[in-house]
DNA sequence: CTGAAAGCGCTTACAG
DNA sequence: CTGAAAGCGCTTACAG
């Protein structure tokens, strides 16, 4: 391997001192133009690539951002970890990921060697409890940004899924199609999420004059069975329908096979709208359901963008809502070929 | 933040020099039992931590590792990524993704990229054409590990999943289940892990003096299409079957949804084993298929060790296999639960 | 076994 | 605008 050419080299090269010939290449300090122009010739002759090692010494900056994922192996957090790396990876920042499991020894132990190993910063991705507390408790000297998680006092810096968006036009959707009887049906109103969207659905009902079906959400479980259930009990109650907003897709293969049963077809009677687009990621296998996408990738891509501000020391929008995807399927549309 | 605690604080106050500290904190150097037992409390006592960007400048180590991804984002190529992230983070190793696009000017910036900073190693996820010559003629420094791809004389370094024993345990699993007429419908046999794993459903019938019905693997495309087409061409052709395997678990489905047409019953009357286990990622969704799960975190987590082996120097065994795991469902196992 | 010193390759006040 | 020098916090021959 031929020898490393360093600044001295293109220093003396260029006759300058290495004082100046750093100060010529970085950006900061000022030089005549004339002799930067004369050492950045003489750097691209001889090939100089900065030391990121040495840079990363001296300035203290280790052009490293943490990950601390509740749980980096899922369909939720993989591609947020996926696209947030990949965009720190085109500035030239890695990524040391920890896998955080609850106890709150272990989130003590990652974040003193993420402080150990000098991370520009942190990023957390989903549940992680505590952790504020934490890393003050340990002087944990970088920015932190969450992602995957509803803001609160305790998280300030938070970029995720815009979910009130996706309740907006979920049923936006189904009223474009001329369906004005919609159920809302979904999880448990606890999870921040699920209030979100279905604060989404309701207003978007609202602003037509419209209620949904029963009056309210419907709120169960991100199940199948409670999708099936739910559908059991609005018919049973008397209820018609011409559309549902299900909470996840899960529900809304319930809710079809509900339907199925009780001789409603799909989308004809009933048009039917998910929520996380699994089907993106995945087989068609006839689960052509018209679904909110998430954009996952997305949201990672933007907590890098995030980060790099937070590393820049930018002034940061302290909540980043990433808008979601109708993606179509044949649930609402019937001769939607794909 | 409290001021940083430093090698030489913890030197000053067990009254030792700085070299002498750093050896009896390090693995290496000989020094004293009683020496080193006095800094080693010294040190955590002041909960001293090693500043790892000093310690990269003078090791030249950088203690990260390039991920050089055809496709970074993507089903097959994510679990790899978090995986071998994950695995690498416990050692303390950072990881510098770039997502490559197959351009050849691309992967020329993206290694002079990778070198500048000086990883310890690269992982080369999925096909990048030219990679070897290239880092060649860059004088890439640093070892290079492929993966999720089959090995050639220019990559000599691969981990990846176990193709051949995949078509083994699929094949094994309806033998065990009594099928002894087993078709095996895949992709292009250019394909190598369509070639691998036919050979593994070849093999294993020929232990027991079978061949696949119609003599030889079908090969076509991987669709549901073909799946569909494939299960026509078996039917018209006056062959008969009690048991697929496979391609992957989009012929799967097609093969399914052909057997239904027939009026054939599965697993009744045919056993399916699909490939990719997608179900585990996703809906239960009424795909209730027993797959090969080729376990890709498992894939990443095995290039991580390969990875930190050729950090440390050892010596690496050039081919790593990783195999992979059945998932059962109802189309093999009519009365399985999940 | 231990100490004193050099050195890794940069950046950045500090003088001039 | 430019040069000479200090310094970042470690590790590692080199003497003793």
């Amino acid at each position: 391997m031929a020898k490393k050419v360093t600044l001295s080299d293109v220093a003396a090269a260029a006759g300058v001192s290495v004082g100046t010939a750093s100060r010529a290449l970085g950006a900061t300090g000022r030089v005549s133009e004339s002799t930067r122009a004369r050492v950045r010739d003489t750097a691209e002759r001889l090939d100089f690539h900065p030391d990121a090692l040495a840079r990363s010494f001296v300035t203290g900056r280790s052009a490293t951002v943490g990950v601390l994922a509740e749980q980096a192996v899922g369909l939720f957090s993989m591609p947020v970890i996926i696209g947030a790396a990949e965009r720190l990876g085109e500035h030239g920042i890695a990524t040391l990921m920890h896998n955080a499991h609850a106890a709150r020894t272990d989130l003590v132990a990652h974040l003193k060697r993420l402080k150990a190993r000098r991370v520009d910063a942190l990023l957390v991705v989903g549940d992680t409890p505590d952790i504020t507390d934490l890393a003050e408790a340990l002087e944990f000297p970088a920015p932190m940004i969450f992602t995957n998680i509803e803001p609160t006092p305790s998280r300030r810096l938070v970029v995720t899924s815009d979910e009130h968006q996706a309740g907006v036009i979920a049923t936006e959707h189904l009223l474009g199609l001329g369906r004005t009887r919609i159920a809302h049906i979904t999880a448990a109103s606890a999870l921040p999420a699920v209030a979100r969207r279905a604060e989404g659905v309701v207003e978007s009902l609202a602003q037509r004059g419209l209620r949904p079906v029963g009056g309210a959400p419907v709120h169960g479980a991100y199940s199948q069975a409670w999708g099936r259930e739910a559908v059991r009990l609005l018919v049973d109650a008397g209820e018609s329908f011409d559309g549902v907003v299900a909470g996840n897709d899960e529900i809304a293969l319930g809710v079809m096979a509900a339907l199925a049963e009780v001789g409603l077809r799909v989308p004809e009677d009933v048009a039917v709208v998910g929520h996380d687009n699994q089907r993106r990621h995945v087989l068609g296998a006839g689960l052509d359901l018209t679904s909110v996408d998430p954009r996952l990738v997305d949201v990672g891509r933007a907590a890098a963008d995030a980060l790099l501000a937070a590393i820049a020391g930018e002034q940061l929008e302290p909540i980043v809502r990433v808008p979601g995807a109708l993606a179509i399927g044949r649930s609402t549309v019937p001769d939607h070929s794909r």
